[in-house]
DNA sequence: AGCTAGCACTCTCCCGGGCAGAGTGCTGAA
DNA sequence: TTCAGCACTCTGCCCGGGAGAGTGCTAGCT
C-alpha cells in the first residue's frame, strides 16, 4: 500500500478513536492534511473503501475503519506509545503495595491495568503445567479431622479439610508432617500418585489421597483464579451507552467458564496478541478487542493478563501499557 | 392505615415490581379488586399520594410507589416468600461445590446469591473483631527469605514472605516453628505482642514482628475480602437502560472503600437490613435498594452478605432468599 | 356516608413532513 | 495527478396533530 494510503488509514484511526464520530475528508484535510485538497482526500478514502479497511454507517456520512481496518493498523502501522513517566510510577506504585498471596497480587494487576488503560481488565493467576509440592502442613482440628496445607511453587496455598477415619493427635500429624515434607518436598503430582500408590498406613494414605487430587485440581485448571475489573470505564465509551452490548460482554466476564476459555486462546501463540472484532470466536465479543500478553513470576509459571474494550480502541497506548503492567508484576512475583 | 389501602399500596408493589410501568386504577380494579369501581380506588390512590407512599411521573400516568411506600411494605405489608423446592437445592448444592478456602467460598456464596435473586451481589469474608492464630508454618525459600504461614480461626491463610538477616536452614525453622506454634496457637494479637517484646532472639523477633503486623491487618479489616457479581442481571431491568444509572452503581461495587462502607452499616443493626434509595447514605445508590445480612461459621466470625438492585425490587422474595443463602453458607463453613 | 358512572382534561407517545447540515461521488479543467 | 465546483443523499431535529391512557371532579345512587 502507498505511503499516503497509509498515513491516511493511520489518520482515520487515530481521528475515530478519539473521537468516536465517523471522519470525514474536511476534518482530515484541516487536522492532518494542509496540503491536499479534501476531494483528492476523498478519493483515497473511496479507495481505502473498496480495500475493505474503512466503512461508512451510511451513504453521506464520514468514515469509520473496519476490523480490517484495525487490523491493518495494529499490524504495520501502529508505534508504541512511550509510556508517560506518571503513568510508569502509578503502575509500580499500586502493585508495591499488593498483598503477598496470590490472590491479591492477581486482584491489584487487574485494578492497575484497569486503571491506566481505562479500559476492562482481566487477570489470571500464573500457573505452571505441572505442579509442584514446596512444602505442606497438617493441623488438627477435630481428632477425625485434618486440614491440609499445600504450600505449591508460585508460593500458592491450597488448604483441604480432610475427615480422617483413623484419629490422630497434633504430635502425631507433626511427625507425619516431617515424613511427608521429607519425600514430597520439591515433588510433583505423579511422585506423589507413585507414593500414594505404595503408601498402606490408613491415615497417611489418606492424607496423600487428598493431595493427589489437589494436586491434579491444580493441572486441570479447574480451579484455576480469573478476576476482572474496570467495566465502569466502557460505560464511559459511546459504544456501550445501549445497555445490550454491555451485557453481553459482562457475560463473558462474569461466567468464568467463557472467560477461561478466552484467556486460553494465548497458550501457543506468541507473546502479545490481539483480537479485534469479528475476529473474536464468541459472539458475545462482536465489536470488542481484546490484547492479551502472559506475566508470571518465571518462564514455567505464566498468567494471563488482558484488556477489553471497544475496537474503537488506543491500541498503541493499551498495548504499551499492557506490557508495562506485565512487566511490572512479573518482577514483583519474582521477587517473593 | 385503613385495610384497604394497606391492600390497594400492597397491589401497587406488587404490580410495579413485575410490570415496572406505572400502575392505574383500571389495572389494579381488573386484576385485584373486582368488586370495588375504578373510582373509588382512584381516590384511593389519591390519599396514598397525599400520604407519599405513592408519585405520578406525570399527571395522567399511573402510580409508582415512593422510597416511603416500599418502605411501608417491607416494615407492615410483606410476606416472605416460601422458597421454591429447586431454588433450595440449587442453593445448597451449588455451596456444596465451592472450594475449601475462605476465598473460593465468598465467591461462590456471591455467585449462588446473585443467580437466585437475580440482582447484583455482595459478599465480604466472615472476619472476627480479634485475630487468633490456630497455626503456624515457617519455610526456608533462600538462606535469607522465609515464607511465613499463618493459619488463622475461621480457616483463614496469611503468607508473608519475610526477609531476615540471620539465615537460617529449613531445620532450624522447623525446630523454630515448633516453639512457635506451642506458644502462640489459640492467641490473640495482645499475646503475640506482648510475645515479641520479651523475645530477644534475633531470627525469632524479626519473624514475631511479622505475625504482630498479619494479625494487625487482619483486625483493621484493611485486608479485607470483598467480591461482588452479577452485575450483568441488573442491566436486564429497565431502570438500567441508559448507562449512566449502572455506572454509578459500578462505581460502588468496583471501588473497594465505597463496598466496605457499605457492608459496615450493617454492624450494630439487627440481622436483617434494607436500604431503600434515598436512605442510602451514598448518593451513588439513588433508586437502588440494598438488602443485607450476616453470615459465616461462628458468632465471632461473621461476614455481610447482600443484594443490590433497583427500589422496584421483589423484596420477599430477595430476603427470603439472602437468608436462605446465608444459612446454607453459614452451615457450611461451620462443617470445616 | 360511601360508592359509582360519566365526563372533561392533561399528558405522553408515536407518526409523518419538512428543513438544515454534513459528507459524498463525479466531472471537467489545470 | 490534483483540485474546485456541483448535484445528490442521508441523518438528525423540530414541529404539529391525533390516539390512548389515566386522572380528578361532580352528581346521583344505595
Amino acid at each position: 500500500m502507498e505511503n499516503r494510503k497509509q498515513a491516511i488509514l493511520r489518520a482515520v484511526v487515530n481521528e475515530f478513536t478519539t473521537s468516536a464520530v465517523p471522519v470525514g475528508s474536511q476534518a482530515l484535510q484541516s487536522r492532518y492534511f494542509v496540503n491536499l485538497s479534501s476531494a483528492t482526500i476523498r478519493s483515497e478514502l473511496a479507495e481505502l473503501a473498496d480495500l475493505g479497511y474503512l466503512a461508512q454507517p451510511h451513504t453521506s456520512a464520514g468514515r469509520v475503519p473496519t476490523d480490517s481496518g484495525y487490523r491493518y493498523f495494529v499490524d504495520f502501522l501502529m508505534d508504541l506509545e512511550k509510556i508517560p513517566e506518571h503513568v510508569g510510577s502509578f503502575i509500580d506504585h499500586e502493585l508495591r503495595q499488593a498483598p503477598a498471596d496470590v490472590q491479591g497480587m492477581v486482584e491489584k494487576v487487574a485494578m492497575t491495568l484497569a486503571a491506566v488503560t481505562q479500559n476492562a481488565s482481566v487477570a489470571s493467576a500464573p500457573q505452571g503445567s505441572q505442579a509442584r509440592i514446596k512444602h505442606l502442613d497438617l493441623v488438627s482440628l477435630e481428632p477425625s479431622e485434618v486440614l491440609l496445607i499445600l504450600l505449591l511453587e508460585g508460593n500458592l496455598l491450597r488448604q483441604q479439610v480432610v475427615i480422617v477415619t483413623q484419629e490422630a493427635t497434633q504430635a502425631e500429624l507433626t511427625k507425619l508432617t516431617g515424613k511427608l515434607n521429607s519425600t514430597l518436598s520439591g515433588r510433583g503430582s505423579e511422585d506423589a500418585r507413585r507414593y500414594y500408590d505404595t503408601a498402606t498406613l490408613g491415615l497417611e494414605k489418606e492424607l496423600l489421597g487428598r493431595v493427589v487430587t489437589v494436586l491434579d485440581l491444580y493441572e486441570q485448571g479447574s480451579e484455576s483464579l480469573v478476576v476482572h475489573d474496570g467495566v465502569r470505564n466502557l460505560l464511559r465509551q459511546p459504544e456501550f451507552a445501549e445497555s445490550s452490548r454491555l451485557h453481553q460482554v459482562l457475560e463473558v466476564l462474569e461466567e468464568t467458564r467463557y472467560l477461561t476459555v478466552l484467556l486460553r486462546q494465548l497458550i501457543g501463540e506468541s507473546d502479545l496478541q490481539i483480537v479485534i472484532g469479528s475476529e473474536n470466536a464468541s459472539s458475545q465479543l462482536q465489536g470488542c478487542a481484546v490484547v492479551l500478553t502472559t506475566y508470571g513470576p518465571s518462564n514455567r509459571l505464566k498468567g494471563v493478563l488482558g484488556v477489553i474494550g471497544p475496537t474503537r480502541m488506543a491500541y498503541s497506548q493499551t498495548v504499551a501499557r499492557l506490557q508495562a503492567v506485565a512487566r511490572s508484576a512479573s518482577e514483583r512475583m519474582a521477587e517473593q
